[in-house]
DNA sequence: CGAATACTTGATGAGACTCAAGCGCCGTGG
DNA sequence: CCACGGCGCTTGAGTCTCATCAAGTATTCG
């Protein structure tokens, strides 16, 4: 199976700026200082394996993290939006590599500088916590639709959530192309494409363009719910 | 689709024994006081949605944590065995339900007390986090393996998994039946059976009796991996 | 011995993948 | 302005894997 996407083995541009606060709405207050890094689509901000020395968060653009498979598949664990935290890890490495899907603004932080205020910072450990069990539920919630669920299913979960996510409650401007979606949904882009064309066939949702989706029949997708 | 396995509603017998103290090899050594609780086979510990008042650790026999999809189906999200700790939740309510595969001894702990100690005890509250970020990545392989493999790679995963944790490297005792075998890899209990058949027929594991399996090719197990 | 349960095996079909074209849009260059 | 590719996406035909339905075997337990 092909990759559409022509990904540069080097290393993103890691232009330091200015560093600046880290604040999300709900995030503990608290000051720390990150590098401002700018990437264009498709390039790779670290790889599988690659030591883990800082954590993210998406200013702008879409974060895609992903693992290779030895077939040469692709899976993506998420995509990463504006406010969205990436890349921290318990181990030295990481585990999975981290690519921009369109022009991104992310801001890194130390992680060793993280560590030690886990430990002066009550408040900021407790969201730590409480962030990575949010990741994991979200995991399972995953590996749900993963395993279980058709290729209907799939589609109308991910269209929902991007929805969820989006501004507009029923206009979806979709970041990334099918590839893209096929790799998150564990389908092929063919059956992406079909599934769609036939969820606008049954006017539950309309197609102006590939990368825009309206959303005209909520309650089907809903009912379409593993 | 069935599930076999006929639970009962009520919960399982909370016969508090006598506090003991809480120790793992890997967790640091601190004293936490829990109560015994004893299982027969198919006993519910805790349902889908029930507070979650405590987590626990296993003693003896297997547990299985897993949820129930609306059309009946049930995804095992994962089997805990002697030294595992399950059921330790971010929100108020577990998210999966509790079951025991066999008679089962665990100790459940209160959630509160854990709190108050989170916040004292700097060591164990790494030793959580860092248990919540393994958590995270196993949910993260199992959803590849439900989502991207096919029935023979999900099987032979299955096996190396239970060969990992048993005593024998090539001897390996399954406290569960296929229907939980099914449900933990997202499969049907007849596409268990016939993998396991077909890979009996290949000299890759021989089949003493249904639980029994022994390990002949470790090499082919392996390869078949994702 | 009979019945229930757990597991195995077989036949068939649905759903998703593979391979192969075809369409449509956009940027480039004549 | 239009021809030409390139790319992303769609559509079609054939194939394969795994689910479903349906028996059949083995084991346990009353």
């Amino acid at each position: 199976m092909s990759v559409s996407l022509a990904i540069p083995a080097r290393q993103a541009s890691m232009g330091a700026l200015s560093p600046i606060p880290w604040s999300s709405p709900d995030a503990p207050a608290f000051e720390m200082t990150g590098t401002v890094l700018r990437l264009t689509a498709d390039r790779r901000l670290y790889a599988e394996g690659d030591e883990a020395r800082c954590f993210y968060k998406v200013v702008s653009g879409t974060i895609r993290t992903c693992q290779f498979l030895s077939d040469g598949r692709r899976q993506i664990d998420a995509f990463h939006q504006p406010g969205d935290f990436f890349g921290f890890e318990v181990g030295a490495d990481h585990r999975l590599a981290a690519e921009a899907v369109t022009d991104c603004t992310v801001i890194a932080y130390r992680r060793r500088g993280l560590e030690t205020m886990l430990i002066e910072d009550d408040r900021l450990n407790r969201w730590f916590f409480s962030h990575a069990m949010t990741c994991m539920a979200r995991a399972r919630e995953h590996s749900l639709l993963l395993g279980r669920a058709s290729a209907a299913q799939k589609v109308a979960a991910f269209l929902l959530e991007m929805a969820d996510r989006g501004e507009s409650d029923t206009a979806v401007e979709l970041p990334m192309g099918r590839q893209d979606v096929a790799d998150y949904l564990g389908l092929t882009i063919e059956t992406v494409s079909r599934t769609l064309s036939h969820m606008e066939k049954d006017k539950v949702i309309a197609l102006p363009s590939p990368r825009r989706v309206m959303l005209k029949d909520r309650r089907t997708l809903r009912e379409l719910n593993i």
